[in-house]
DNA sequence: CAAATATAGCTAAGCACTTAGCAAAAGGCT
DNA sequence: AGCCTTTTGCTAAGTGCTTAGCTATATTTG
């Protein structure tokens, strides 16, 4: 047992023979999961001189399909972060030439953010090479197992119910 | 399907049929998954005027039990970031009375981080709050879809064979 | 033993996020 | 129409991480 989420449920149950500490067995596991995986999925991105941020905003941009232009709000939603973020982020790949903003004619508030050409063949690159690395980390789990795994996942993902106040984070 | 990750993976399918996006509905999840809780872990640490990284570090000195002390370093391993980040949540939690500094009698190099009484008496409260939440958090999952869960996630928690490089980021 | 190397802890600078707050445009209400 | 509220996008300031690089102590090696 070298395994350090497993030293960790050790040494509460020594010291704290009186909680029920299980629930970190999941949660503990789920944060070293991803942290790892998000160090590994970064060094994808930097072989196309993307970050995690970037490669958000021109996975959301692409997968919308033509002509690639989402607003800044929609960009915020579908990437979890605030619209102070997205502006920081679009302001970068603007500067790198990666994306264009417009002003919207029918709405004068909205800014129409889009890729660029050059944005296009980024991103494109850019995620081949990121499904290959996504399938290296799952290379551990079987078909059967993957569809589990994403069912449960599903299922702890849902609008917090009964549980205090919540914070609407998603809409797109 | 109003879900944001099924909504991902049929525009993928829509844009780019010649690629298999299968991976995104565990990894995609999994990230959702990892935010979500961490911004509802975050507030019950606030209830008792931490944040989550310091929890991190109170709980790890907690549960190494009497005489609540290690060191820097073992701390940087339990808590998988750097030790410069460990230096600066150190200094933070010092300043507030939780924790104390001392050099090692055997080794100069090392210091000696002690949970103060004070910090004792926060840490267990908060573990208190922090263990309601994760049950919380986990109450769409019955005990077998937990211990499925954890195990599926045990199995992705490990160091990368035949994937280029990796950090040794844990020690403790 | 002395010099080179490794280990431990730290600060400084840079980066990406957050919250707070501002400005411009749209929509609602009387 | 005119005011008030909402929506949208942004900048400024603050926070906590990272990498780079420093000092001090311990260990290894010639």
């Amino acid at each position: 047992m070298n395994d350090p989420v497993e030293l960790i449920l050790k040494q509460w149950g020594q010291e704290r023979p009186d909680l029920d500490v299980s629930p970190m067995a999941v949660i503990g596991r789920l944060a070293r999961v991803v942290k790892r995986f998000d160090e590994r999925l970064s060094r994808s991105f930097a072989e196309h001189g993307l970050d995690s941020a970037s490669f958000d905003v021109l996975a959301a941009l692409r997968r919308s399909g033509p002509p690639f232009v989402l607003s800044p709000k929609d960009l915020s939603g579908s990437s979890m972060v605030t619209t102070s973020a997205t502006a920081q982020r679009l302001n970068k790949l603007e500067n790198e030439g990666l994306v264009r903003r417009a002003s919207s004619v029918v709405d004068g508030r909205k800014k129409q953010v889009q890729l660029t050409e050059k944005g296009k063949g980024i991103i494109d690159g850019a995620l081949s090479t990121h499904l290959q690395t996504e399938h290296a980390l799952l290379r551990n789990l079987d078909g059967a197992e993957r569809q589990m795994l994403a069912t449960l996942l599903a299922k702890l993902d849902v609008e917090g119910e009964s549980d205090g106040l919540e914070k609407g984070v998603n809409s797109l």
